[in-house]
DNA sequence: TCCATGAAATTACACATGTAGTCTCAACTA
DNA sequence: TAGTTGAGACTACATGTGTAATTTCATGGA
């Protein structure tokens, strides 16, 4: 199986954010998008890039004098684990205890509501 | 406002679950309950404990030589605390795409099919 | 009354994370 | 060719967390 990626942190998952809209990117592109919502000095930026490396979640390739950075972990792979994290430690990994929370909790509006109808339709169709 | 309460670390929640089934309970009580089913020690047990007071997550109250600790930070509260962390941070603060993909990556049972539904009609009623 | 006990408080320490600063070395420039 | 420059590597440091050990202090027992 492939190795399963270590988690990576919530400043971390803003670069991982800015590759999986734009791959491969240099560190500079990395900093300047990241730049224009953040205010993280560069130097910070370019320890997140350098820990992501290091996680394995994402791969360098050189290009002349610097690298090209792409994504490793996918955004849906990234999801799919905080949403397990989520549905495990909090509660208790079902699925519906999380849904009653949110319909108690959230607002959702009626296109909301629409588009959870039809993903249920959807599910119960690949299930059975 | 009701004081917003600091985040709680994963391994303070485990002290928090033990609170929520049952309070108030002593340390005493709280170190046995942990230990039957994670292998902490008492003294890191303990520690938990006083880290969740000074977070404020717990209340004390002296009961003769020792004390009996209680949930201030309910069960709903955490989890809405996570779930929404967790809808920000994941997906863009949208439910829907949550939704896909828990519909598209875990495995649900029919059960499940039909429990979601019966919580859909009753948002939709809620919300009309 | 004095000591032992045990709960609670304080201290400890490694690793992760947020947030940078400094060092190095290959490549471009004069 | 030698100096400059800039990307990347390495170092830094505070705070949070996991995981305890040590210290203190009030109280119950001898």
């Amino acid at each position: 199986m492939p190795e399963p990626f270590p988690p990576i942190s919530e400043a971390e998952s803003r670069v991982m954010e800015v590759l999986w809209r734009k791959a491969p990117q240099s560190s500079e592109g990395i900093v300047a998008a990241l730049q224009r919502d953040n205010d993280w000095h560069e130097k910070t930026i370019r320890t997140l890039i350098s820990r992501l490396l290091g996680k394995g979640a994402v791969s360098a390739e050189k290009d002349g004098r610097r690298y090209l950075y792409s994504p490793t972990l996918t955004r849906r792979q990234w999801q799919s684990q905080e949403s397990h994290s989520l549905l495990d430690r909090v509660f208790g990994g079902r699925l519906s205890p999380l849904l009653a929370h949110f319909s108690a909790h959230e607002k959702l509006g009626a296109k909301d509501i629409a588009e959870l109808r039809k993903l249920i339709d959807a599910i119960e169709k690949k299930e059975s």
